[in-house]
DNA sequence: ATGGGTTTGGAACGATCGTTCTATAGTATC
DNA sequence: GATACTATAGAACGATCGTTCCAAACCCAT
């Protein structure tokens, strides 16, 4: 058979597998891809797939983690990394809304998890739930760091804010989605910049986008 | 067989067998309901189900658009005619906010479908866009008519919020089918305020939730 | 050279998918 | 009362679903 291998070592890169069906789940959706399809398209074994990773719930549940680590986590700490905390949260708008139509139609993975299943995965769904909160954790800490550093203005709800932060992000993730020009999403950035800047402030100390 | 009825009139209603078939594609989503669901939960034969409303995509699309007309045209009319403008936007959060935590869970049908749907079916597509379309036309329209009234900042971009607007709106959607506590979703009405009220004006002319 | 252990290739499983088809029940018209 | 027409009931279709199973291929250890 030609392998060319040690038989007990996997002869295809378990993570790149896992980003290619993560991909195709990210694409399709969960029912929209099949056992079938990910044979084909991962380019492994129905067996070694089976044998690898389990279940096509299973699957998907490893992909969606890959998925929230290094797409979610890994992108927001970076921002946060490389940005002021003012800016880092400007950038996670400006990032989506200016990615490449092919990225930014793909919209978010967790999100489009969130609508397609309908209580029927309780692990998928408690990865989401959890995958939100954490954001809206990354808007508040932000938001705090900013204040601290008096970046922002103190009558701020910053509670409040980073939760409306979440949804605005969300929506945008929505939309998208859905087959709208890049230029009818681009708005929403000067209403967070408002956002930020408060309710009552007319500061300029925030550079423009 | 003992119908009752002439053989030329069905016996069942159609818009109320159209209603349960969008109920559930609401909660499961359009590939989570089987036809041999629908025959079940309809109380409606498959043949008549086949000869009234085509295959299954067919009853999708028209199940679709019977929730664009009824719960969202129709809502929001409803809305801008009980209230004032700059309420009726309010009213759209508020409303969603505080249904019944049965009801807020299935989120929107137009938003579950336009994450559910990779493309497959246009007609699906083009409606859901069209629908975000009118729904940020909504918006606007209350807005301008606010402005008139001199309820709005003349500052505002009109057509900015009412984009960020729609994505606030998509994102609570999203949040209400994620298994959110309702407080948790509350503290965005806030911030529509906030964003109602202007970047810079403290104004004290919008009455309180 | 042989045997152990593991991946691989691909057939095959039952279940369910959307859809079609045939036979029957029922009421009008003629 | 025979005929035409339509809704109903339910079997049946091929296709595809997720999953399991088995034999062949492979490399190391002995």
């Amino acid at each position: 058979m030609e392998t060319g291998h040690m038989p007990w070592e996997k002869n295809f890169d378990h993570n790149s597998v896992l980003d290619r069906a993560m991909m195709l789940f990210w694409e399709r959706g969960y029912r929209g891809v099949s056992m079938a399809d990910l044979v084909e398209e991962l380019g492994i074994n129905r067996s070694s797939l089976y044998s690898t990773f389990g279940q096509k719930e299973d699957l998907f549940v490893q992909a969606l983690v890959r998925y929230d680590t290094t797409h979610r986590q890994g992108w927001l700490d970076d921002l946060a990394r490389r940005s002021d905390p003012v800016d880092s949260i400007r950038q996670v708008f400006a990032e989506v809304a200016a990615a490449p139509e092919a990225t930014r139609r793909l919209g978010c993975l967790l999100v489009n998890t969130t609508l397609e299943f309908p209580a029927k995965s309780p692990r998928s769904a408690a990865l989401v739930r959890q995958a939100f909160l954490s954001t809206q954790q990354f808007f508040e800490e932000q938001l705090l760091r900013a204040r601290q550093a008096d970046q922002l203005d103190p009558a701020i709800d910053v509670a409040g804010l980073a939760t409306a932060l979440l949804a605005l992000f969300l929506g945008m993730r929505v939309l998208a989605r859905a087959e709208r020009p890049p230029e009818t999403i681009q708005p929403i950035l000067r209403q967070v910049d408002i956002l930020l800047r408060g309710a009552d402030l007319g500061t300029g100390s925030i550079a423009e986008w």
